[in-house]
DNA sequence: CCTACCGATCGGTAGG
DNA sequence: CCTACCGATCGGTAGG
């Protein structure tokens, strides 16, 4: 059963550098220090072993986003936190969670469905830290979620070791996604933020939470 | 030798849908009506295939980015319209300009060398865009810049037909993006700017092309 | 967990 | 441009 586990893991590694038609059964076998038919007596299909990870994956990660926003009840800080991490979490991922939650071109279509429907009610949370935002009228949430989200589950890919550190990288992201409404156009903008310290604990009740589902 | 040209925009469209490894020769040769093998009449592999699309389709899309800033002086006029035409061509894509310069995942490693090497050629487009913002002092270019493309470049994996326009969507990343520095804070904001019109003609010359190469 | 194998599919070639 | 084929690799199974 702990077994098992490994299997998952060294499969989520794969299929996050290579994709999941380039990533072979034999390939994760092997690494697991065994042959392609043995790894059937673990897993069902190639297909289901995807999946599995995926939800997994998207479970823990949800996990630990709610954990480390909990503390905080400021918009901003609420975004702050998940954001970083969320960066995290897609550039040292810890076990399962890794960054497969992108990447589905090569995967078949039926599969693909599954793993969409997942990753929409994952990322309800950010829906809903999103719309708790003051920002400025002529700004589209959906459309600023939508962004938000690509460029932190993508980080894999743009994120090169050295320079910055994730946190830095975090509140940079910050700075830019950082709009006031006009209601409470606060301190702001060139105070060359780079440390990510919980700052301004407002009341605000933790979010709304609306209904709201069409794509752009 | 048009016959060729039909080939790649085939070839093209679903290396762009389900990555390289995941696109078949055989796939390629049905659409274009031929068998597997006649393809190798005109193509001489399928990696010279790949290198030969993605360099056409940025020779093709700097050609395009270029044209479309010319008019413009102001610098964030010149970013608008840089954003406006990449969103195009990711999403509308003009014959071979399509949205390959990503997912390379499956791509063998010393073809995305070659592949990389293009694509950061590209990309220095923006960073001569990006070096002429008044930005706030504490707003790192470089990320910003690395945020901002990949943004663009994986529009066809966000996008979705319907609600707003690839107009009004440029206009959003820009709302999104648009911070000025404190020497030129002028009007901004809630203006719920959707169109995109080009304003403000100021002087300031196009761009004065640092030299930066680190990675984040 | 292994051996041995299945049918399918892959990129690519020869010979026309 | 086609037919016919190559060796390699794929996901998966049977039988132990």
């Amino acid at each position: 059963m702990e077994r098992r586990q490994e299997i998952l893991e060294i499969a989520a590694k794969l299929f996050a550098e290579y994709g999941y038609k380039a990533t072979s059964i034999r390939e994760i076998a092997e690494r697991a220090g065994m042959m392609g038919g043995s790894l059937y007596y673990h897993i069902r299909s190639k297909e289901a072993l995807f999946i599995e990870i995926h939800d997994r994956a998207l479970d823990a990660a949800a996990r630990r986003v709610r954990t480390a926003m909990a503390p905080h009840t400021a918009p901003w800080a609420r975004l702050e936190a998940a954001c970083t991490e969320m960066l995290e979490i897609q550039l040292n991922p810890g076990s399962l969670t890794l960054p497969i939650m992108n990447n589905f071109r090569s995967v078949p279509e039926e599969v693909k469905t599954i793993l969409v429907r997942k990753r929409d009610q994952f990322e309800t949370i950010f829906r809903d830290i999103v719309d708790a935002l003051p920002l400025p009228p002529g700004m589209d949430r959906q459309i600023y979620r939508i962004l938000l989200l690509r460029l932190l589950n993508t980080a894999d890919t743009w994120y090169h070791e050295g320079r910055m550190s994730r946190t830095e990288i975090a509140a940079q992201i910050l700075t830019i996604f950082r709009h006031e409404g006009p209601a409470a156009t606060g301190a702001r903008g060139s105070k060359g933020r780079t440390k990510s310290t919980p700052k301004e604990k407002e009341e605000k009740p933790p979010a709304p939470a609306r209904k709201r589902r069409v794509a752009a």
